[in-house]
DNA sequence: TCATGTGAAGACATTCACAGCA
DNA sequence: TGCTGTGAATGTCTTCACATGA
């Protein structure tokens, strides 16, 4: 697979959700501005990430949405369907799971994990929860591949080190606290205080500014 | 105020939480080195990051750890107490409200927002929860600048719209839907999908790559 | 005419590498 | 010696601007 930017990425998967919301799928052609718009970027900035997906506007004017929408899933996709694990049953890992469960096809959340014995070995809504020794297995034989730690900061360490040791390849960490992880393994922090100190600082400069 | 790049606040945001973790404070000097590799960035990264908060090492060998923590909490914070609202109290709010609440001297989350009148008119943990209805009086009155946004997709845009009625000067938010807002005022996105979605595809490249 | 695709410029971010200092 | 602070180099991302095509 060519290698593609974080911030390339990132607006790609917002293209398509942007294609996704727009039920049922206009027939007229999308044009790199209206796209723009939508995805509040810069037009220019459109065209040269749908460069690195492969997808041509077939000589036509604008882009058609369903070969767009379908040259952007083949693209952010994986050919199978991705395993997911979520550890820590609070009020994270509850969002996660029902915000995810049913809305990607190619993303299934197939374990939760959590320490408190009241929350495992019970079925939450299709899938079933687990105690956190079970982690090297159910991991292993659900080929679970990503690994989502919404649990708190004094344990993510300690849950990070064991997905990993299980085998997955990415972990996105809800916990206020910088993990550290094997050179190769993906990961991507989602901090929600930091997330509110920022908005903060620059509310301030903007007001500031004028 | 000097302008900063998101980038830069970022990790500043990240060294505070930093030392903010090591208690009690350590008497030892701390050197970019460690820094750094507790932040998982470059050496030269933190020592250009703290040259824009204008925290100078006072000419010894090394940063003293409790002048640094109040220089970076100096330049991050505001004067005042940031006022902040959280709209939608479901799985998402629950989350921020806790993670926040009495972790942060200059943020405040002073108002809670729901549609459902059974969630209203109650005080959670010391904070009250108003009617959607309520967000102007409410906004101005509390002097609040940051507005959460926590609620279903479909509804995101409307409350963006009136949290910036009322004045907020910032936003963040959860929905997965791009949000359109005037020019000045800030937004931070973080919708959880698209984060899954991000790791599972770089999850996938490391895997390729060995 | 009007939109795409893209070379080239410009803006921004990271890292190197070293002078200077205690 | 072994650190900081920073000029300069490098690397990455965004935007401009225009040739090309329908």
């Amino acid at each position: 697979m060519t290698d593609v930017s974080m911030k390339t990425i990132e607006r790609l998967i917002l293209y398509r959700r942007i294609l996704l919301s727009m039920t049922p799928a206009p027939s007229e052609p999308i044009y790199s501005h209206s796209l723009a718009k939508l995805a509040n970027v810069n037009a220019a900035q459109v065209r040269r990430d749908l460069m690195v997906i492969g997808y041509s506007g077939t000589s036509i004017r604008g882009y058609e949405p369903n070969a767009l929408l379908r040259a952007l899933s083949e693209f952010i996709d994986a050919d199978e369907v991705t395993g997911v694990a979520v550890v820590g049953i609070g009020d994270i890992g509850r969002a996660i799971f029902q915000y995810v469960k049913g809305r990607r096809p190619k993303l299934q959340i197939r374990a939760l994990f959590d320490i408190d014995p009241e929350k495992t070995d019970k079925i939450y809504d299709g899938c079933r929860a687990y105690a956190i020794d079970e982690i090297p297995s159910v991991i292993r034989k659900k080929q679970i591949t990503v690994g989502i730690v919404s649990v708190p900061a004094t344990a993510a360490q300690e849950i990070a080190n064991r997905l990993v040791g299980a085998g997955v390849r990415g972990i996105l960490n809800y916990a206020p606290v910088q993990l550290h992880i094997p050179e190769g393994i993906f990961l991507e922090n989602r901090d929600m205080i930091t997330a509110v100190e920022k908005v903060a600082f620059f509310s301030r400069q903007s007001t500031l500014k004028g």
